[in-house]
DNA sequence: GGAAATTGTGACCCAGTTGTTACCCACAAG
DNA sequence: CTTGTGGGTAACAACTGGGTCACAATTTCC
């Protein structure tokens, strides 16, 4: 079982985030400081680490540097406030493998562990025998005449590019991997959108809606893209 | 035996909620205010808290959060009046897990704490040996040739799908998941419609009407959802 | 720094849903 | 068989949820 160790003073961030890997199956270790935090990380092993950068009693830089200075190089995913205006460059050279601004979709934050996993994992790989049983998703899917392309982030139409935006893309990244699920505006802002938005459930229509426009052939009445009236939405392909 | 702690200062609420609960085989403490329910949720140990955002001598923000500063990390629901929407963001910030509007069905209510009590469960579970003993709802239930599927919310009869409404939905939902039982219109009310709603009875007969003409093979002698004159409606499959 | 695209919000309207009433029939007790 | 009460359902009125437009705020991109 994958192990991951979540360094965040935020309580109902850490809350959510501990649920939301458990519920992917994962175990789950906290701290609430960065002392705290960087004690676990020494004594304990983990497949990945979330990290807060702003941190009571030590911040996430020292506690990412001082990991890396011990030994330890477990992929770290660093979490930054909005307008901290940190960048990528000081991060990764303290040794994380990746960053993420608050507040972002725990979506988002599932892929990246996922993408840092996959890493770690094939960079260890070459001890087993054959390819990795991992099956990856295909990466490109398909459903009428609409392509959507993960990989490249690209969606086409009977064989012509459609400008989809990235709020867009990841709405419609979600319902495609809840394919005949009935999900909920609350699921949609909360995965798609972010923990803790203060965006109201309306805007979800409207996304919905425009989305509807470039990829229905009749967005008056949607084939794949349907209201379920009374409880949300469902990608039917 | 779960253990809910339920901090809500409406007489008449309590009094369902600890009905309810104990029905299920909770075991039920009460707290009428926020003072007294913060000291109880710090000095016992519960599985799951219901607890109300007006409340007397201190408000459930600040119960919630100081809850989760102690480092008490129980699954917490919120319970909010109707048009306040902003809470939603507040709440969860604040490290509540789930939140309802006021007045729920208590099918939800009791829905919504299922739900948090298996992910918190999951969270635990990396102890036990083997695979998760997890035992999902089958998520697909059929009788004759109607078959009801709750993940995508459909319901088909011969293999075509039927347009059933929302609240047709809930109302086959709990007849189904109360199946054998004869249960009155009162409970349908508390627990499909809302725990204090001005609905009279006679609209539960013009729901179940409805659902009958959509599911049943001679809605005039139905063979599924079958009157028991003078108690109710008993699900039978 | 400014232009263009993206994103969120409020407003409006429509369609589907929901609750109520009324009328009639079914049931059970005598 | 009669009678009183409970239940079925059609019809209507009121309401609510959802689609979409226009605008403002924000972000991104030259």
């Amino acid at each position: 079982m994958r192990r991951v160790l979540i360094i965040e003073d935020e309580p109902g961030l850490v809350m959510a985030l501990t649920q939301r890997f458990g519920s992917e199956g994962y175990e789950v270790e906290t701290a609430a400081d960065g002392e705290q935090g960087l004690a676990l990380g020494l004594s304990e092993v983990f497949d990945i680490i979330v990290l807060d950068l702003m941190l009571p009693r030590r911040n996430g830089f020292d506690v990412c540097r001082d990991l890396r200075q011990q030994g330890i190089n477990t992929p770290i995913i660093m979490l930054t406030a909005r307008g901290q205006v940190v960048d990528r460059v000081v991060g990764l050279k303290l040794g994380a493998d990746d960053y993420l601004t608050k507040p972002f979709a725990m979506m988002e934050l599932l892929a990246r562990v996922e993408a840092l996993l996959r890493r770690s994992d094939s960079s260890r790989a070459f001890v087993e025998i054959g390819a990795s049983s991992k099956r990856r998703s295909p990466g490109v899917f398909q459903f009428g005449t609409v392509r959507v392309d993960f990989r490249q982030t690209l969606v086409t139409r009977d064989d012509k590019a459609v400008n989809v935006s990235a709020r867009e893309f990841k709405l419609l990244q979600y319902l495609i991997e809840h394919s005949g699920a009935t999900v909920s505006r609350d699921e949609l802002l909360n995965e798609v959108w972010g923990y803790n938005t203060l965006t109201t459930t309306r805007t979800v229509d409207v996304h919905i809606s425009s989305l509807r426009q470039k990829i229905e052939e009749d967005p008056r009445h949607p084939k794949s893209i349907v209201t379920i009236h009374g409880f949300g939405y469902k990608f039917v392909s």
